[in-house]
DNA sequence: TTGTATGCGTTATCAT
DNA sequence: ATGATAACGCATACAA
């Protein structure tokens, strides 16, 4: 790897030279640019970013913090994110948590050692105070589908309880009044805003609440959850599932038991779009607009690293996408 | 952000102390042992690893290249590549191309601007001359799913060509005698070699070659070409797809056909396990071991790093799971 | 055992 | 417009 060095000899200049022709930083003779340039091109030299950003003390690395890297919402996330930090050359560093306090707090040290001069969390396990002391740390950050009290300006979300009231409203216009939601536990904010929604919507349209709640949003939840509904009663005509994994076992259910989608039982599901195109019928679903939402975090995160006042970023509305999995009464 | 300096100062010793304390490099009292770990503790220090690495002229960065974040394989792979080298206190740079040359090219400078001390690819465009080049600059590095001549020792690799054989020799012993092959085109090696196990499988045991091609092994392929076959054909009882997307496809159009899975036709598929578990019934699948490959791969890396001689890896070898898309005749 | 001094590759300040 | 030169934070060869 040739240095600046190398390039100042060749083109027989300075090195503050190269270095001002390749920032752009400062005047130069066209001919001294030439001669840098020609020189760059021939030790096809590129320049060291470690040493880059040391002697900036800031550097164009931005942190990613998740704890999985499963799911298209997450593959969504990732490639979005690099994607946009890219365009503003920065280089997006991922670094994978697992789902507890210790291990993020030693993701986000990581992060740090590797001079992020920002970083987005997708934390699940950390407190509230510790976000609030990071914050208070002066470390720039966005938090994706997470709400804190007193970071407003740095949180990215969804309108969970909308997307849910969604679902159940598209039910009702096509005629469906005996509708089950089908969740899992409630200790995660986004589940209990869903099933909120829900609730509302079940006021709101005078139907009967018939709430089914089973694991832990994956696919054996939505089986058993499914499963357990159906023991119960007979008469439902549609159901709500909280997670694209949950409607995944509740069509294995339905498969076990023989019930057809959408003639015997009509599902509306939540989340990303991909699960719900792979199983047949396609299931109707309410989505977010994951990379738009990307997009947003990458100009939060540079605002704040331009040192900008924080905007609140905006959060985010779901759309409801609709396939084959409901049946009109 | 408190400095060595910052350190040696509050422990009343120089910094090159502090650095022998820290990287356990050379003898010191244990006294000022003491007083290191204390001023460190009390600072909250963090060591620059951009300063770190460019002392040392070498980083403890790992750089991976993919074209693609999405589907189960990547996010396997790359979740176990990023934990298996953190495990041996590398880190994990990912950088994603978009299955051009250049992109490619532009990747791979990016990571080795980084500082990358190796990297692993997972190229699709990259030309065999490209990557002898690669390793003439003698750049460390290991290639994933790709077999360059010249270049055995850095190639991790996958029996496709056993894997399809695999497949058809099982629905075989099922006792099924006319057998499809769904693919898409023929430009990818492991495209070539699963239809050339399923050729094998096809001579071996005395069957009729059905061959049906069409686009890209995504799931519109999979649809149009199960569509094709049944268009042409009744007799077929079984088919092999040469992707989890196609066979998602495959399914799809036997949803809409009205031809179910076993009964009708028995199915088995390649890939990852995933996918095949989200469709009812479920796919009997061949897979191959993920995980472990991502582990060969780091320790592949990590020997090349260590200068140690190359051992050529392991050609990982499919392990079929069994579900109920296979109808015993 | 410990400290001094130098270099890693770059940017930035100050001269010229 | 351009060139010395001093940082940036750390590791290390060499002295002491």
């Amino acid at each position: 790897m040739s240095s600046i060095n190398d390039v100042a000899k060749l083109a027989g200049v300075s090195t503050a030279t190269v270095s001002r022709v390749l920032n752009d930083t400062g005047q130069c003779s066209p001919r001294t640019q030439q001669k840098v340039i020609a020189a760059v091109k021939e030790l096809n030299y590129q320049p060291n970013i470690l040493a880059r950003s040391l002697a900036k003390a800031s550097s164009d690395n931005v942190g990613l913090m998740v704890n999985s890297y499963r799911g298209s919402f997450f593959a969504a996330l990732v490639s979005q994110l690099q994607e946009s930090f890219e365009n503003q050359n920065k280089f997006l560093l991922t670094c994978r948590a697992s789902s507890s306090r210790e291990s993020e707090l030693q993701a986000i040290s990581r992060l740090k050692s590797m001079s992020c001069a920002a970083l987005v969390l997708h934390s699940r396990a950390l407190t509230d105070e510790d976000l609030l002391q990071l914050a208070e740390d002066k470390v720039h950050f966005a938090l994706i589908d997470r709400f804190v009290p007193g970071l407003e300006d740095r949180c990215v979300t969804f309108k969970h309880r909308k997307s849910a009231r969604l679902a159940v409203e598209h039910l009702y216009k096509k005629g469906h009044r005996k509708i089950a939601c089908l969740s899992g536990t409630m200790e995660r904010h986004s589940a209990r805003e869903r099933y909120a929604g829900y609730a509302e919507a079940v006021e709101e349209f005078e139907l009967e609440d018939i709430h089914i709640g089973y694991g832990h949003y994956n696919q054996d939840g939505g089986y058993k959850a499914a499963e357990k509904l159906f023991s119960r009663r007979s008469d439902v005509t549609a159901i709500f599932t909280c997670s694209e994994q949950m409607c995944v076992g509740a069509y294995e259910y339905f498969h076990h038991a023989g019930l057809r989608v959408p003639d015997d039982i009509s599902v509306v599901s939540i989340d990303s779009v991909d699960v719900c195109q792979i199983l047949s019928p396609k299931v109707t679903t309410v989505t977010f607009p994951i990379e738009d939402m990307a997009i947003e975090t990458q100009e939060l995160v540079c605002r704040m690293m331009d040192g900008k006042p924080a905007i609140k970023p905006a959060v985010f509305t779901p759309n409801i996408k609709i396939f084959h999995s409901v049946k009109t009464l």
